[in-house]
DNA sequence: CTGAAAGCGCTTACAG
DNA sequence: CTGAAAGCGCTTACAG
């Protein structure tokens, strides 16, 4: 029998219920190896399954077990913004990876344009498509987080969210390795007048990255000279912000790599040498920062780790298993390169 | 009332129609705006479902249409291996844009690992938790494909499928584009020893880039001179392809940027000047060879809007509209930028 | 232990 | 024109 054929219409449980001799419901045990069915009908209800080519449906199953069998990924910005930063892509596959282990599908919500309306969180909620979602990369005050916690839907979040004591989320220690990464430039290579790029201040992200590195200038009394600029993780910012001013700073802290490279850029446009003049490091390390010449030295975030975690976390609460942990915090990875001095190689 | 309160039950239909007096079938006409239904009795029922927080089961619609309302994103090869692509973030970018903008979900659905045994085709089809599918970069002989195809599920590849009569493809012409780019370093830059790093020859994309590169040092009688090696679309390849042959060219055309990327780096290894000694251009332009120094010339292909324009003719097709196009050629745009010598600047 | 009904939440096709 | 049954395809809870 070709795949054409079988195509022509769907095969129910029905059929092969018939063609076995039993009931529907019999059928349905005997496919999921419940020990009310003998050894001789599972085999046969098997082997018809196969030859008809059953397959279950999932809208209909979803329907009957009040479970779509599916997960969200959540991001609350437009698509067109978001999938910019390769960061969405590490999250993606780290969700997708787990979520597929455990036969789940995903299905991706990023926000409609704002004239349409309907905010991505609005459509899982409406739809029940999902049994549970991964949040990610949210504003503090972002009230989709605030509903979507009080829905009472399975949630995880990724990234801080001090302010939710309820959330269950996954994260890094942004401060603390942004107070690393800026001692780095004080400590090993010596740099005394430094700049800061935050990220949008809106976020935790932001404000962690930015308290970490006044944390490190005022530990090591540098705070005078010291100087943050707040930016929104692009690289068009990162290099605004560094234009005309690039002559006064011998340490750049970028907030990320997008913002690291567009500083690169304007250090670069006006002559100052990187890592001789200027030493740069940035965050993240999605992608970008290995490949720019020099290439920039930044902390590791283990994005794809981390949602692989929070979904299997997700999942867990999805099935209702065991209390388990509510604040999750994993390593970074520092990845000191040639824009900060460390890699000398050209 | 509280949006938690509202969740501890579902809100169905019936409990709407109930408050209402009117029956659950009067309720859906209502909320669907039916003309059946008095204007009076809609302007009650849409109370009533915002008071109550009514929103529809997703499950029990697509049970009942027969339609799940939702699209897959197909990708042939396991997870790690595609979004470290990042042509996959572009093409994700395009479908999500689109299928929001028709009130469908997007459904991930990449392999799993091959000791699962489940592919994503398999997924797809045996959940029918999807409408139709997007297919992108599949190999030639791929029979998934074909009995996706064979399916009659919905189906639009991005791609070229010479061999696939009935496939409704967005692509670009790749072999047109790589005869130009390769035309480019003889024309402009008079290389004469041109190296071709290809893609692997399992694929369309790898076969086309390399037949142009063949048309273009044909037609300028460089046959002798010129060498094509096999490669994977990896930066590794890339390298190592170069490596110990990094003195015999003075032009090399990588058929994506990674290899490109690769390129450079052995190049750069054994000394050998970009683009002044070797001229070099990529393919793709999907963010990495903009950032690279020196920035690498390339020939940007529009993934998102094929993905777009793709799935556009999806939703088409599982409406059933009008038969519409088949074959959809998109157009590429050349980057000429420092690698091959254009862009002086740095 | 096992057979078959009931029902998940919708929407369409039918009866009145 | 409108009311309410039937049924999408499953699986669980119940009756025997």
């Amino acid at each position: 029998m070709s795949p054409a054929k079988r195509a022509n219409r769907r095969v129910t449980l029905q059929d092969v219920a018939d063609r076995v001799g039993i009931t529907a419901a019999a059928c349905s045990m005997a496919l999921r190896d419940s020990d009310r069915i003998s050894p001789t009908t599972k085999e046969q209800v098997r082997a018809v399954a196969a030859e008809l080519g059953y397959v279950g449906s999932s809208a209909a199953r979803a329907l009957r077990r009040q479970r779509a069998g599916a997960v969200a990924l959540i991001v609350p910005t437009t698509s067109k913004h978001v999938f910019g930063h390769s960061y969405f892509m590490h999250v993606l596959s780290g969700v997708t990876s787990v979520a597929n282990d455990h036969d789940t599908q995903v299905l991706i919500a990023t926000n409609a344009d704002e004239a349409r309306g309907l905010t991505a969180y609005e459509r899982v909620m409406r739809s029940h498509s999902a049994d549970g979602a991964i949040l990610t990369s949210a504003a503090i005050e972002d009230e989709t987080v605030d509903r979507l916690l009080a829905s009472g839907l399975p949630l995880v979040l990724i990234g801080n969210f001090p302010q939710l004591a309820a959330a269950i989320t996954v994260s890094v220690d942004d401060r603390t390795a942004s107070r690393e990464a800026t001692e780095h430039l004080i400590v090993v290579h010596g740099r005394r007048r430094l700049l800061h790029l935050t990220g949008p201040l809106d976020h935790q992200t932001g404000v962690d990255r930015r308290d970490g590195f006044h944390d490190a200038v005022a530990a090591h009394g540098l705070e005078e000279e010291a100087v943050s600029l707040e930016g929104d993780f692009s690289e068009e910012a990162g290099r605004q912000l560094v234009e005309g001013r690039a002559d006064t700073f011998d340490g750049i802290v970028a907030a990320n790599d997008d913002m690291a490279f567009g500083a690169l850029t304007a250090l670069r446009e006006r002559g100052r040498d990187v890592p001789g003049e200027v030493a740069l490091i940035g965050f993240d390390d999605f992608g970008l920062s290995r490949v720019t010449t020099p290439a920039i030295s930044t902390v590791a975030v283990p994005a794809e780790e981390m949602a692989a975690v929070a979904t299997e976390r997700l999942l867990e609460l999805i099935d209702g298993r065991a209390a388990g942990w509510t604040r999750r915090r994993m390593d970074v990875t520092f990845r000191f390169r040639a824009s900060c001095g460390c890699d000398q190689k050209l």
